[in-house]
DNA sequence: ACTAGTCCTG
DNA sequence: CAGGACTAGT
């Protein structure tokens, strides 16, 4: 074979591979991401934190002395966080779990050890991945995936994985050669193994042995990893059940959590602390009964420490039930409950991290629902605008739901809200339902509105994305795109960068919605930041850290600060700010009069809109869109009447009954209702005898030559009517 | 550097 | 129809 020929199998080798590089960077990143972020939500936990260093704190916002007191309890749990930060799943489970192993005599040291990095996280996870689950990804890639128990798992999985690995190396050094099994995915395995290893060439001829190796080897390799098998097995049944235990004793400690918290937010409240008010008082409820009956049987489960913590905390919590209906007083808990609270500290600190997360989750998805609920005239009642409470977490039995919550906030928040959450290990694996969920959430913002009476929040989008969105945007847990924000894109233009931006155009209909919004985009602009740092208005930011995924996109369509900033005072205005189906229409019928408009002429023809870059170049695109459908129809017919044998321009015009025509009419015209002007007409005909003319003379020889063409007909606009310019134009003109 | 425009793709 | 790559003009 030819050397070419191979070099180009090569390079076309070296495209697909990375491409999967570039699916398992997605995936790599998504988790590395969310490491990330949750490292950043642990850090602002912990202050002090030995390992982050970002010093922000969710207790900022409480009084000094407040916080100080929940530094010293959050401090406590830092020694947990060290080592688990890194591994994206591991989390306070995985870490009670681990607890618990040595407890009980782990049996697995280097379970320790495992993730310790956060390169290795990715390793592992990649690992994972390929070996185990690489057709269903979303096994090894959503955190809260499976539940923690099979990162758990497959943590030592990798391990496991990782020494088979050495041996399998050890046999090939040895001049042996791998079992078939190995040899699925053996460029991979050798790219792992041996980075310096050899040329394509090289392991294509590995690959080759690999496929008859002596079947001594074979065997003996097989009785090895049989007996791995076991073992793990063993293994798992065991850390199964602790897991369950710990998920147990989680769910209590959530319920400590609200009882403490509620007593101490009372404080918090005075610096409008979320919306955990609203939220709280139903969790309230579901949780008395809870903890009621729930935390006898449990006891027995725990570890002798926690056994006292939670002792404690039912003495308190049934002191609070009697003392305090709800939140009046209660201040003996509260003064010194923080700082008596040591052993607790860290059952405080995690509850708290919960409630904070819950609490932001809360927040996003009200915008969310604000968000589709607002334009959503015609399905008003899927959403109502804002009914956060059935998507409240319910502490006991119910993590379904906010999971689901959650999730749905993950939709556009991945990159703002890191879900510790997840970490917690909930018991349900997040199924695909869970995530269709979030479907109707951003689809219904996109797609809601528009037809009726073009709505401002950037109708263009819409039909676009909805469909691919909801087939499969967020349906699997596989395409946890780092960055679905470019979805909102215009929505999102506030000054704010939160998903609060459409309001203006809209408010003037619902001004309610506006307070909403207002609201929401206040609490957000505190969690955002808080969570993510100094880039409360750059959704940019995060994914850009994750991967440069659609950052061109939200550059160029919105991320002009410049415009943001010319948004913001006319928001509440007449202005729209996005461009409506009914824009569109008018765009259309304008092109019967015009076919190159200027950016300063769609400005007068379309003062309605609030104009900046995105606005500007959009209209300009559909104009030229308009142009191409316009021209590739022309030549298409030319080409046609000269395949008809028509041999002189003289024969060709355009009718208004002739297929050209109703083809333009169609498309610009749909429905027919707009008259179309004579003077379109006759341009029509002189651009087809260009094209006409052009392509008898063989021009089309040349990739320009429809410019000449171009240049013709770009003097051939007149004058849109004036009616044009009225932003009700289109029913003045539909309904003459 | 920025924009308008074209071409191609999905 | 939108995105993106690319070009040409300023």
């Amino acid at each position: 074979m030819p050397d070419h020929d191979s070099t180009a199998l090569l390079s076309r080798q070296t495209k697909r591979r990375r491409v999967d590089i570039g699916v398992k960077r997605t995936v790599g990143t998504a988790s590395a991401f969310f490491a990330k972020a949750r490292a950043t939500f642990f850090s602002t936990m912990n202050p002090q934190g030995s390992e982050q260093d970002v010093e922000y704190s969710v207790v900022q916002h409480a009084d000094g002395e407040k916080s100080n007191v929940l530094r010293k309890l959050l401090k406590r749990a830092n020694s947990y966080e060290d080592a688990m930060m890194p591994f994206p799943g591991a989390t306070i489970i995985s870490q009670l779990l681990k607890n618990n192993m040595n407890k009980n005599g782990g049996t697995e040291p280097s379970f320790q050890a495992s993730g310790l990095s956060s390169t290795g996280s990715e390793v592992h996870q990649e690992d994972i991945c390929s070996n185990s689950s690489r057709d269903s990804p979303p096994e090894c890639l959503s955190p809260f995936g499976r539940p923690t128990m099979s990162q758990f798992d497959m943590d030592r999985l990798c391990d496991e994985h990782l020494r088979a690995k050495r041996a399998r190396v050890e046999n090939i050094i040895r001049g042996m050669s791998h079992s078939p099994s190995v040899a699925l995915r053996g460029n991979e395995n050798e790219r792992e193994m041996a980075p310096q290893s050899v040329s394509p060439r090289e392991s294509y001829r590995e690959n080759k042995r690999k496929q008859k190796l002596p079947q001594q080897q074979q065997q003996s390799f097989q009785q090895l990893v049989s007996a791995r098998k076991e073992q793990k097995r063993e293994e798992r049944r065991q850390l199964k059940q602790q897991l369950e235990d710990m998920q147990k004793q989680l769910r209590q400690l959530q319920e400590k959590f609200y009882q403490i918290y509620d007593s101490t937010d009372s404080e918090n409240d005075e610096d409008g602390n979320l919306s955990e008010d609203s939220m709280r008082s139903e969790i309230l409820d579901a949780r008395a009964q809870d903890s009621v009956g729930r935390s006898d049987n449990e006891m027995c489960e725990l570890d002798p420490g926690q056994f006292i913590d939670r002792a404690r905390a039912l003495i308190r919590e049934q002191e609070m039930a009697e003392n305090k209906p709800k939140r009046e007083g209660n201040n003996k808990e509260r003064d010194h409950g923080p700082n008596s609270l040591q052993p607790e500290g860290k059952h405080l600190a995690e509850t708290l991290k919960q409630e904070l997360n819950t609490a932001m989750s809360q927040v996003v998805d009200t915008v969310v629902k604000v968000f589709s609920a607002k334009p959503s005239r015609q399905l008003p009642q899927v959403f109502p605008p804002l009914q956060i409470p059935q998507a409240r977490f319910a502490v006991n039995g119910e993590n379904h739901n906010f999971h689901t919550a959650n999730q749905r906030l993950q939709c556009f928040g991945d990159v703002i809200i890191p879900n510790p959450l997840d970490t917690f290990g909930n018991v349900q694996m997040p199924s695909s339902t869970d995530q269709t969920e979030a479907l109707p959430l951003v689809v219904r913002k996109n797609s809601s509105d528009q037809s009726a009476s073009g709505p401002p929040t950037g109708g263009h989008h819409q039909p676009l994305h909805q469909s691919p969105l909801s087939t499969t945007g967020f349906t699997t847990s596989t395409f946890r795109h780092p960055f679905p924000l470019p979805l909102m894109a215009y929505p999102f233009q506030s000054p704010l960068g939160a998903p609060s931006g459409s309001f203006s155009g809209k408010d003037r209909t619902s001004p309610e919605s506006l307070d909403l919004t207002r609201e929401t985009t206040s609490l957000r602009t505190k969690m955002s930041s808080h969570h993510l740092g100094h880039h409360p208005c750059s959704p940019v930011h995060a994914p850009s850290t994750a991967e440069g995924l659609s950052l061109s996109l939200i550059k160029s369509e919105c991320g002009d600060l410049q415009d943001m900033s010319e948004i913001s005072p006319y928001s509440g205005s007449a202005m729209q700010e996005g461009l409506s189906p009914n824009h569109l229409k008018k765009a259309k019928l304008m092109f019967f009069y015009t076919r190159y408009p200027s950016s300063n002429m769609l400005k007068t023809y379309f003062s309605d809109v609030k104009f900046n870059r995105c606005i500007t170049s959009q209209l300009i695109k559909w104009f030229s869109n308009f142009r191409e459908f316009y021209y590739i129809q022309m030549e298409k017919y030319a080409r046609q009447a000269i395949n008809d044998g028509v041999t002189s321009t003289e024969e060709l015009s355009i009718t208004r009954d002739c297929e050209l025509y109703r083809a333009l009419n169609m498309h610009y015209n749909k429905a027919n209702d707009f008259e179309v002007p004579e003077r379109f007409l006759e341009v029509a005909q002189i651009t087809l005898r260009e094209f006409f003319n052009a392509i008898i003379a063989g021009k089309d020889v040349d990739p320009s030559w429809k410019k000449a063409i171009y240049k013709v007909i770009c003097k051939l606009d007149s004058e849109v009517p004036e009616i044009f310019k009225s932003p009700n134009c289109l029913q003045e003109l539909l309904h003459e």
